[in-house]
RNA sequence: GCACCCUUAGCUCAGUUGGUUAGAGCGUUCGAUUCACAUUCGAAAGGCCGAAGGUUCGAAUCCUUCAGGGUGCACCA
């Protein structure tokens, strides 16, 4: 019997550079990507359960980082992993137009490179600009997905902004309106003076600083003192509060003061509020309702009024008093100070730690103010499509606490318990361009009544909810729309189903909703997660997917964010192309548990590339080796204890797999493949084959082939085995295999363990 | 202020419900190699598992306290 030679390309060593591309093709042209295909052509059932994930879209701002290859290996793992278990399933991909991180993305280089704002272009030619930039960016991602060997379906990729996820966006507004959930409001907002846009709560990062502790009196004769670090504030107050049982000031609650304070009137009312803790400064707080959300909030209990002293660009307004109206914020702090000084009424000043509040994107000093803006409320009861009645925050306790949805690793269900307890109304309105824009026309300033027809004007609506411009028939005024836009989260909040094809009830929505898992870094939490359950929750009763799997930031080799700053980015296409993309993707999973930060660094991805040539010349000996004729011996007692090592390892991937281990998953396929298949039981081969009389009836003949058979099928159910975490070598391997039960591995079925057959 | 996470070999990290001499990768040192693997193989050195108590027949693992590092949230007059 000869042994059949190795096919010639393993005589090289393994060169993902030039294979990756050819697998890459043949897995374009295999479709398998697709459910549909699967199942046409015969490797999925008909009635297979489904598997789905829906790619969180990265945004269109520029190019994918190493955290996206994190997240694009973890995924094509669960992927492959399922598609190979023989589950009808779908991985959906799309980008995210990321509305504000988009825009000031393409203002820096108007301002770089034309030195112009938006306004000099204009809404429409502006808007142009940023959808060029998108398209590329887009391109540049799609490209970016597919080197990484994301097995996603290109045929049903979805964007944030196109046309399907508009409608969505439209119609939720809507529903979210007509329930009351969605309402115009007056609150206080976080103001970014920078980007001249709101932003929610989650977007500002607070960064800790020392400041000066101001205590003072309005005026000689007034009875209380009181602390601030914010002492240009301080001409917008209507009140004084102090805590109920605090003995001090309990003499003077209820009582009244006009002051002349820093040029500015005060008529400022004597209050008693559980929110003032009487340890603090003088334990008496200057209320200033337009400037601070705590004193907003005391503000609505007492009934205060409300005096606007800072306007958009961070400046005094005309309220503010002769002594500083129009200037800067921060002189007027230093003037209100000096005049403390001069009229002798400043106590103490002292050093405090405090916070500043700036906004994520732009770096901009929060400034909290008072404005007309459209919210989600979260506290508000109301009626689900299932007939329940609660609040959207309760819906989002429920179906964590109730295990519907579980978080994995469990120690992040607490902070999103927490973040829940502490959640307030959702602003949903920019004053950004780039975005969905908010489907509402009013009659503003106001209705006109119809000439002869006066009395219509009662029927008129001058708010209305609509996709298109409405008619109005009781009235000669038009509909203009909002100006503003939508959060970017908005619309993601309805990814898993809008990309689904919802509100239209597409069988796509039937069968791949809710979604089996969701699947990003645990700093999107609060943005993103839970943005989806709520909306979900309201729109649909339903959860948008069973499990979260969060995994850590990438970080560098010293445990530092990546930045352009700091130069210490690691290119994923970069490291594609020096080492291969399967080495890049084990160096993102192997070490990496999951909720955990990964460091990485280059000679950890090189580390892999080793492996994955060893597998190639494993391949090789093995190959070399190997007859057809081997297939039908039989098995001597010691080679099958190996296979049965093997099936053991076969079940330990498969358990961590199922558990999320995906680390140790491809550490002890590693561990097996390259300690025992190599180190071992290839090195005991040799003496075996040498030894091979080639007689069939031989006992060293009847070894051999017994051995020939053992290795073909430990390397088989490894290629299996390692496929999800190294798509390509396994792939190109398995091309070369002389006996498979598939064409391309990617749709080979799973090793089963619990049969006698690896 | 309230939570959470981390601390194990020089570096980066495993060690999943407590169970024999604590593991891997990279690095270091020594050796082997006409042999599937210029990317290979073997071996060695290197750890009072952050500190102190406790529970237990038995603790890196569970409990308490403390220290250092990090993160989230709140407060921020």
């Amino acid at each position: 019997m000869e042994p059949s030679k190795a096919p010639e390309i393993f005589l090289k060593p393994y060169d993902p550079a030039m294979q990756e591309p050819r697998v890459l093709a043949l897995w374009e042209k295999g479709g398998y990507g697709n459910p549909d295909v699967c199942v046409e052509k015969g490797v999925t059932k008909t009635d297979a359960p489904s598997y789905s994930i829906v790619l969180p879209p990265p945004n269109v701002t520029g190019t994918l980082h190493m955290g996206h290859a994190a997240m694009l290996a973890i995924q094509d793992i669960l992927i492959r992993y399922h598609r190979m278990k023989g589950l009808r399933t779908l991985w959906l991909p799309g980008t995210d137009h990321a509305a504000i991180a988009t825009q000031s993305v393409v203002e820096k280089e108007l301002q770089k490179k034309e030195k112009k704002t938006r306004h000099d272009l204009g809404r429409e030619e502006f808007l142009k600009r940023v959808e060029d930039f998108a398209q590329m960016s887009h391109d540049t991602i799609v490209g970016q997905i597919k080197a990484m060997g994301a097995s996603v379906d290109w045929s049903r990729e979805a964007y944030t902004l196109d046309e399907t996820r508009s409608r969505a966006v439209q119609e939720a507004f809507k529903r979210m309106y007509d329930a009351g959930l969605i309402y115009r409001g007056n609150r206080i907002v976080n103001w970014d003076p920078k980007g001249q846009t709101t932003v929610s709560d989650d977007e500002v990062t607070y960064e800790e600083t020392t400041g000066v502790l101001y205590t003072f009196r309005y005026s000689k004769d007034f009875p209380v003192a009181i602390a601030t670090t914010r002492p240009e504030t301080k001409v917008g107050d209507t009140a004084v509060a102090v805590h109920p049982n605090d003995k001090r000031y309990k003499e003077f609650i209820g009582q009244k003061f006009d002051v002349e304070f820093a040029g500015a009137k005060l008529a400022l009312k004597i209050i008693a509020d559980t929110a003032v803790d009487p340890e603090f400064g003088t334990g008496a707080v200057g209320v200033t309702p337009a400037h601070s959300f705590t004193d907003w909030e005391i503000a609505q209990r007492h009934e205060l009024p409300l005096v606007q002293v800072i306007d958009e660009h961070a400046r005094m307004t005309e309220a503010a008093g002769e002594l500083v109206a129009g200037k800067k914020a921060s002189e007027a702090r230093e003037r209100i100070v000096s005049w403390l000084k001069e009229n002798d009424l400043l106590d103490k000043e002292e050093q405090t730690p405090m916070n500043i509040a700036k906004a994520d994107r732009s770096g901009g000093t929060i400034e909290p103010l008072p404005k007309l803006q459209w919210w989600v409320a979260v506290d508000k009861e109301v009626q689900f499509p299932n007939g329940k009645t609660m609040t959207l925050k309760e819906w989002m306790k429920d179906v964590v606490s109730s295990g519907q949805i579980k978080i994995v690793p469990e120690r992040f269900e607490k902070i999103y318990y927490n973040w829940i307890d502490n959640l307030r109304p959702w602003c949903i309105s920019r004053q950004i361009w780039y975005g969905h824009r908010i489907p509402v026309w009013y009659h503003e300033p106001k209705c006109i009544p119809i000439p002869g027809r006066e009395s219509d004007i009662e029927k008129c609506i001058p708010i209305i909810v609509s996709a298109e411009r409405p008619e109005c028939k009781f009235c000669a005024a038009q509909y203009h729309q909002d100006l503003d836009t939508l959060d970017t989260w908005f619309s993601s909040g309805l990814w898993t189903f809008s990309t689904l094809g919802w509100p239209e009830k597409t069988r796509d929505l039937e069968m791949y909703h809710p979604t089996d898992v969701l699947e990003t870094g645990y700093d999107i939490l609060f943005f993103w997660v839970a943005r989806m359950i709520l909306m979900t929750g309201f729109l649909l009763a339903d959860i948008p997917f069973r499990n979260v799997y969060l995994h850590g930031l990438v970080r560098d080799e010293k445990g530092r964010k990546m930045s352009k700053s700091l130069g210490n980015i690691i290119d994923p296409l970069v490291m594609i192309q020096k080492y291969g993309a399967d080495a890049a993707r084990l160096s993102l999973i192997i070490g990496a548990s999951p909720g955990n930060d990964v460091k990485l660094s280059e000679p950890r991805v090189a580390g892999y590339k080793n492996f994955a040539n060893k597998i190639w010349n494993i391949t090789r000996f093995v190959l070399e080796n190997f007859d057809v004729n081997a297939l039908s011996a039989k098995l001597n007692k010691n080679d099958e204890v190996l296979l049965e090592e093997a099936k053991n390892i076969a079940r330990e991937v498969t358990k961590n797999i199922e558990e999320f281990r995906l680390d140790l998953a491809a550490n002890s396929i590693y561990h097996f493949v390259w300690d025992r298949f190599a180190a071992e039981i290839i090195e005991e081969s040799k003496p075996i084959f040498k030894a091979d009389d080639g007689s069939p009836s031989s006992p060293s003949g009847q070894a051999a082939a017994s051995r020939r058979y053992t290795l073909y099928s430990i390397l088989y159910a490894s290629l299996k085995l390692l496929h999800p975490f190294m798509p390509f070598v396994t792939e190109a391997i398995w091309r070369e295999l002389p006996q498979k039960e598939a064409e391309l591995l990617m749709v080979a079925r799973w090793p089963q363990y619990n049969s006698r057959n690896v």
